[in-house]
DNA sequence: TCCATCCGGGG
DNA sequence: GTGTACGGATGGA
């Protein structure tokens, strides 16, 4: 008796019983229930391409490998016609009695003569399985079965189909926000195993909470108070259990908050059987550690916005208050986390504002995940993985897997992931970059920028670039190559994979353009985050491309990429300046210009007259007009100069790029000045103001004017003492502390100033409290800290290293003071 | 110049 | 989990 079910997937697993593997599905019904959907009839497999055609099929049905007492062994072969980089080959498709057997079997096939290569062996079973169903996460599926009795904290239904039936879209999972804080000493290194938390709370659309196990006066509703760290991770547990949420979701929660969480439940052996099948959330640590739940997605919101949007963000830093204050426009507490253990340990009465902070961090995640949403939905639906791997993934990967999935639609065979050997080669093969025409430093009038639209995935759309039209023997004689790289042509009669996938990119985004001009804001939010998606995703296939990693890797590829994209720049730098234009900068794809006397439309004209001379989808973009601004040069490396400008829109916005961040172990005294001359700069536009605060911040270093705290510098021990091969200034200060009976091992914070002397550098690192007001060493505060943190920003404005070391007018300066 | 090491986010 | 993980800066030699 067949049921009918409509549902929205979140997330795939695999489970092995009797012998089978079972894929569980877990989603949302349409009427908002959550659910496990099953389905055993999803084979896992791999491909084997033989050599000269050879039937070697029989003897692959013959493998059976024996070991840990699990059998692994071939079930049956195909013989199918594939694609493979632009050819036509005859794969053996081979499928295995489980996911596990896949290595065990191909691992024998490996070394025999008879076999060419072997394929898409390292496919997740669960990611095969959404790939070749064609099941896209969050959209609505139908799947026809019936109810089955099995443990777990959702309804299990057993599929025998589960097919896409609209595109309508899961539209408000329940996200549950939360953080803790910790019992932690001032700049002692965070230890879970010693230390407890002490608060924990929870964000949600009907939930406001915050736990703790000290009690005080509160007329706070939402604080609880329990009356141990225990009974708060039960809490934890708890109130998961009790929320059903489909995302729980944490600020770096898979580096800090689950992880630390999870430690201090094993001390207590407390079971965090959080899991729809009430599996333990797992802990995994590699070199990022990274937390799952069965059936529930964790999504670290700050994994997600520092590598999918971080790089369209002004922030130099993502910790949660910078942020949020970009995105929501809303800020973190302001209270003195240095202070919470004492006041945790004498004076509970005094925490209240801590709770209230507590809260407030939950309630930004929250927020954060919710307007992250719209974005992370459609790359899940663009690229056809769950949530939990999208937050996890780079922009290479997300390229690579959405290559894959059309992959299979185009019946093409995936190359391999290149081994360690192939890896090391690849990374040594370097080329042209992008053209980038420096600024001269300086304030500027009457800037007009143009920008090509998707340079680089409308350069391989247009000239047919990809692995599988490199150099075809078709077009040989007739193909145009890029001037600077005359040796690749790309075939001219058959369209490639990757253009056609990227070509499909673009249009579909530009039809969302057109829809947006003419939609309501109700639509706008999820139909720009598409646009948006699509276009980050079009522009990582070139990046991809010259990727060592990537399976589709191709530098061939990518040099011709760069080198059209030079040969575009070049041919738009050229003409405006013959006719009349003077440029100021120009990087990759954009071109800043001076008016110099013409007008605003003469520019705008300027961009549809070289609109008219390029091929296919490429564009050539006015991007504004800004009344004024400020060109930092990038004169530094070799490799890539960075984009450092400020510009002032016509609304007198300030639009600011690249200027590097700030880093823990650098002193207070840097960030102190390179955060103030950045202000003066960009928005007082008085560069000698600024010359003159820098030195007077070298006298005052010279003169010991600056308190010692301004010069502590804070690095964190990686290992034990013991294990450094080459010693550092903090090494050299944890050996002291060490010696003088403090506990100091990894993850300690080590301070230290460096004096003066003539030794070299770790000699000279002291302790905070070793040494006196006027100890420390000016020179190498000046050298080594404030210069290098402003350098660059006065090379941009004309000043050098010398004339900000240059004193003697300075010096009769004092006088004023 | 090369090689080893640290940072990020969280408290 | 049929897998793998970054990229940039600084200091010592």
């Amino acid at each position: 008796m067949a049921e009918i079910i409509q549902f929205y997937p979140l997330d795939a697993a695999y489970k092995v019983q009797d012998g089978k593997a079972v894929i569980n599905l877990y989603g949302r019904t349409s009427d908002g229930r959550q659910i496990t959907i099953l389905d055993g009839n999803f084979e896992p497999y791999f491909y084997v391409i033989p050599k000269d055609n050879t039937s070697i099929s029989e003897k692959i049905e013959k493998i059976r490998v024996e070991d840990d007492n699990q059998s692994s062994f071939v079930t049956r072969t195909e013989t199918l016609t594939k694609r493979f980089l632009g050819k036509e080959v005859f794969a053996i498709r081979v499928y295995v009695n489980l996911p596990g057997s896949v290595p065990a079997v191909s691992n024998v096939i490996k070394d025999w003569e008879s076999v060419s290569s072997m394929h898409e062996f390292d496919i997740p079973f669960a990611r095969r399985y959404l790939i070749d169903k064609n099941i896209t996460p969050l959209i609505l599926h139908q799947a026809e079965g019936e109810y089955a009795n099995q443990k777990s904290r959702a309804a299990v239904f057993r599929a025998g189909k589960i097919e896409q039936i609209s595109t309508g879209t899961l539209q408000s999972p329940k996200i549950l926000a939360f953080d803790i804080e910790t019992y932690s000493p001032f700049d002692a290194a965070i230890d879970a195993e010693k230390n407890p938390i002490i608060m924990l709370s929870f964000y949600g659309e009907n939930i406001k909470k915050v736990f703790l196990w000290k009690k005080f006066k509160t007329n706070l509703d939402y604080i609880e108070f329990v009356d141990s760290e225990a009974e708060l991770i039960e809490k934890f547990r708890e109130t998961v259990e009790n929320y059903k949420p489909d995302i729980l979701t944490g600020y770096f929660s898979d580096g800090f908050d689950l992880p630390y969480i999870k430690t201090r439940a094993d001390k207590y052996k407390i079971k965090l059987d959080i899991g729809l099948d009430f599996s333990e959330l797992r802990v995994k640590s590699a070199r990022e550690t990274t937390v799952a739940i069965s059936g529930i997605t964790h999504l670290d919101i700050f994994k997600f916005i520092k590598r999918v949007i971080g790089g369209t963000l002004e922030t130099y830093t993502y910790d949660l208050n910078a942020v949020a204050s970009e995105l929501l426009d809303e800020k973190k507490h302001d209270v003195s986390l240095a202070e919470l253990p004492n006041i945790w340990d004498n004076s509970h009465e005094n925490l209240e504002k801590f709770c209230e902070y507590n809260l407030n961090d939950s309630l930004l995640t929250y927020n954060l995940a919710v307007k992250m949403l719209p974005t992370i939905t459609e790359i899940v639906k663009i690229v056809g993985i769950p949530i939990y791997d999208v937050n996890r993934m780079g922009f290479s990967q997300l390229v690579e897997w959405y290559i894959m999935k059309q992959a299979q639609q185009f019946n093409e065979i995936a190359p391999n992931k290149p081994n360690y050997g192939e890896v090391q080669r690849r990374r040594l093969s370097t080329y042209q970059g992008a053209f980038v025409y420096e600024p001269k430093p300086g304030l500027y009038k009457d800037i007009v920028v143009f920008d090509f639209r998707s340079l680089y995935p409308t350069i391989i759309s247009s000239h047919n670039i990809g692995p599988d039209t490199i150099n075809c023997q078709c077009c040989e004689e007739t193909a145009k190559s890029a001037p600077e790289e005359k040796s690749y042509w790309f075939c001219a009669k058959r369209k490639g994979f990757i253009p056609i996938l990227i070509e499909d990119l673009i249009t579909r985004r530009m039809r969302i353009k057109e829809i947006i001009k003419e939609e309501n804001d109700e639509k706008f939010t999820f139909l720009d985050a598409r646009q948006n998606s699509l276009k980050l995703l079009a522009n990582s296939f070139y990046g991809y491309l010259g990727f060592f990693g990537a399976r589709w890797y191709s530098i061939e590829c990518a040099r011709s990429i760069t080198a059209w994209g030079r040969f575009y720049i070049h041919k738009v730098i050229d003409k405006a300046q013959k006719e009349g234009f003077v440029v100021l900068y120009s990087d990759t794809d954009s071109v800043f210009l001076t008016l110099d006397g013409k007008s605003k439309n003469d520019a705008e004209i300027f961009a549809e007259s070289v609109n008219l001379e390029l091929p296919g989808l490429m564009e050539l973009e006015y991007e504004g007009f800004y009344p004024s601004g400020i060109f930092v040069s990038a004169k530094m490396g070799a490799f890539g100069a960075k984009k450092k400008y400020a510009l002032m829109s016509e609304e007198g916005a300030l639009k600011i790029k690249g200027f590097e961040t700030v880093r823990r172990n650098w002193s207070p005294i840097a960030k102190d000045v390179q955060e103030r001359v950045l202000e003066i700069i960009l928005r007082e536009h008085d560069t000698e103001k600024a010359l003159v605060y820098v030195k007077g911040v070298i006298t005052d270093l010279k003169a010991k004017r600056i308190p010692i705290e301004k010069v502590i510098i804070h690095t964190q021990l990686q290992k034990d003492i013991l294990d450094y091969t080459s010693k550092g200034p903090h090494v050299a200060v944890a050996q002291r502390l060490k010696n003088k009976g403090r506990i100091i091992g990894p993850g300690s914070m080590i301070k230290y100033v460096v004096t003066q002397g003539n030794d070299i550098i770790r000699n000279r690192a002291k302790l905070p409290e070793e040494v006196k007001e006027n100890e420390y060493d000016a020179d190498y505060y000046i050298n080594n800290q404030v210069i290098p943190s402003v350098e660059r920003i006065f090379n941009v404005i004309g000043y050098t290293k010398e004339d900000l070391l240059e004193i003697k007018e300075q010096t009769k300066l004092e006088g004023f003071f």
